[in-house]
RNA sequence: GGCGCGGUAGCUCAGUUGGUUAGAGCGAUCGACUCAUAAUCGAUAGGUCGGGAGUUCAAGUCUCCCCCACGCCA
């Protein structure tokens, strides 16, 4: 038995978020924690809500409230979200716990010790009537360059030259609109990440096993013009961790906050001292330091692949700055975006399907299955309501859900709701048992491997196997002629019900529950040995015929959904 | 403009270090079966692997140029 740490891309606060967002890092990282789970795998499985910098600011404002109040109010509401997809984190926590106060202030205070924090002073736009430091994209005005009337701070989207906010004519602010806008200096903390250059190049360096989506963007920052750049870690807002060195106060950095790159990977650490002091965890130390048993756990990371620069340098970093011993991740899994119908998600233009929405029309396994089995691995990968319906309706209402409706219709029909009684199995049921024994291995091998849409193929494969073996065997003229073996034939067919029960949990866990409890199976535990499992249930054990495991999507929802989710407000 | 990931059957995608007639699922067509959610199983059709040049005994797989899509950055 292994020790796994799992981490999930930590989703911002501000609202809810779209189906490309779930199975870029949630997902995938909750079906990877399910599969280890039930492998008999030791895992910590955290995610938590980022939930400081300026959006929430502005989104608490926007919603009347203080931003305190807001982003509590939306963790639960994400959790509650993330309860409905059924992803299993230990523990969700939040970027704004005491924990992560305490741990981010520490980090500071340990990365100046060494030596690896400079101040600069530098000069920002300050709005008066906003009472705030305006960043560079949320500064508006005519572009001195073309007369673009709505340039940006940091760039023109017309000409596409690059701005500084100064250069702006009438210059104003987007939050507010006021042009009563001034320069102030204002001090900040860099992190000297030109410091730590060789040290994350070797270590990126080392991680040759890693997809090449996550090393060539490593890479690329690490190369590119002048390599890596000292980043700055505080930001003049009220809403955030107060700059501190350790618990002392910093001279002269009174009234800053970290940057929230700075603190929300930190939450990753913070989240398990959570998990601890919520009662759920005892020990959160053998998850994260090495000196105190880590040094055996594999970490994994998932995300989607704007996340990567920040898990890849600035998270490690931060780590190797600070030279104790912390868990340094071990691999990183990152995805490519999903598309909607050609485009892009669209969150201000409710462009696509939300979190939300998804669980509104329809039962999370069905958004689980489809969205991993077209997890955007290689690529960028493309929802369209088409392929959803069709791709849902044979794959769960037609192989899998069908499969279990006719074994057991038949079973009763012509036997009873138990497992009937029957010699033992015979040739037909060895090549059975050998085609799924090799099917099962090449499902546990990309499961290891992290290799999501292969891992659903290979699943599905084993339950289409379970329909050739019904088809080949036909138990129905069986038992025209010799019940007794037909009766072995749906025992067979029985176990394998229980056996897609066990086995598809990670990837559909409500319908798998359905259908071993309609098996009324008490042994849910991973098959080292197909030839048992098949067994597990003997003759006379009782069962019910569930109810339908997946109803199909009808044409006219197809229709609907494609129509209500196209983006029509602005 | 620079960089990055891609461009493989109607659709969604696989194709290890270059090596026999380029694969899967869906869709289509035909057939089988009738236990089942008009489900299932089998068979067949369908691709000049974005375009061009080159290296090689041999290239979807390597090199160069070009085109297209998406993304990131300045």
């Amino acid at each position: 038995m292994a020790r796994h740490l799992i981490t999930s891309a930590i989703p911002y606060i501000n609202g809810i978020k779209h189906l490309g967002n779930l199975v870029g890092s949630q997902l995938p990282a909750d079906l990877y924690a399910r599969y280890l789970r039930g492998r008999g795998h030791e895992v910590l499985f955290l995610c938590a809500t980022d939930e400081h910098g300026t959006p929430a600011e502005l989104a608490a404002a926007k919603a009347g409230k203080p931003v305190a109040d807001y982003c509590a109010e939306m963790h639960d509401v994400q959790a509650e979200i993330a309860a409905g997809f059924r992803l299993s984190f230990d523990y969700f926590g939040r970027s704004s716990s005491p924990q992560n106060h305490a741990l981010t202030q520490a980090f500071a205070g340990r990365l100046a010790d060494m030596g690896l924090i400079r101040e600069v002073v530098e000069e920002q736009v300050y709005s008066n009537a906003d009472g705030r430091f305006l960043p560079d994209r949320y500064i508006e005005g005519t572009c001195p360059n073309c007369g673009f009337e709505s340039a940006r701070g940091d760039q023109c989207d017309n000409c596409t030259k690059q701005l500084d906010p100064t250069d702006l004519i009438d210059a104003r602010s987007t939050i507010s609109g006021s042009t009563d806008l001034e320069v102030r200096e204002t001090k900040h903390l860099y992190l000297r990440q030109s410091a730590l250059k060789d040290d994350i190049a070797a270590w990126i360096g080392s991680k040759t096993d890693w997809p090449i989506l996550t090393t060539s963007i490593a890479k690329k920052w690490l190369n590119d013009g002048d390599g890596l750049q000292d980043r700055g870690i505080t930001r003049d807002l009220d809403w955030g961790i107060p700059v501190k060195k350790g618990t002392e106060d910093w001279p002269g950095m009174e009234g800053k906050v970290f940057y929230v790159w700075f603190d929300a990977p930190i939450e990753y650490i913070a989240c398990a001292q959570e998990w601890v002091d919520a009662g759920k965890g005892a020990d959160w130390e053998r998850w994260w330091r090495t000196d105190k048993g880590a040094d055996d756990v594999t970490y994994t990371q998932f995300m989607g692949k704007d996340n990567v620069p920040f898990h890849t340098l600035s998270f490690p970093a931060t780590i190797l700055g600070s030279q104790e011993p912390w868990k340094l991740v071990d691999y990183i899994k990152s995805f490519n975006y999903l598309n909607y119908d050609g485009g892009q998600f669209s969150t201000s233009r409710g462009r696509g399907v939300f979190m939300d929405q998804a669980l509104e029309i329809l039962p999370a396994d069905y958004w689980r299955w489809w969205l991993l089995s077209h997890a955007p691995e290689s690529s960028d990968a493309e929802f369209t309501w088409e392929n959803f319906q069709t791709d849902v309706n044979k794959d769960l209402a037609d192989v899998l859900g069908n499969f279990v409706s006719r074994i057991t219709k038949f079973c009763r029909s012509k036997f009873s709701e138990a497992v009937p009684e029957g010699p033992d199995y015979g040739p037909a049921e060895a090549e059975l048992i050998a085609n799924l024994s090799a099917k099962l291995a090449d499902y546990e091998g990309h499961m290891d491997t992290m290799e999501v849409r292969k891992s659903a193929a290979d699943l599905r494969a084993m339950w289409v196997l379970g329909n050739e073996y019904l088809q080949s065997v036909a138990p129905w003229t069986t038992f025209k002629t010799d019940p007794a073996k037909a009766a072995m034939q749906v025992r067979m067919g029985l176990n394998l019900c229980r056996l897609y029960g066990v086995l598809s949990a990670p990837f559909i866990p409500d319908a798998s529950a359905d259908i071993l409890a309609a098996m009324n199976a008490s042994d849910v535990t991973w098959p080292d040995d197909i030839t048992e499992a098949v067994s597990a249930l003997q003759a006379g054990h009782a069962f019910t015929v569930p109810e339908i495991t997946f109803r199909k999507i009808t044409d006219d929802e197809r229709a609907d959904w494609a129509k209500r989710f196209a983006g029509i407000r602005d």
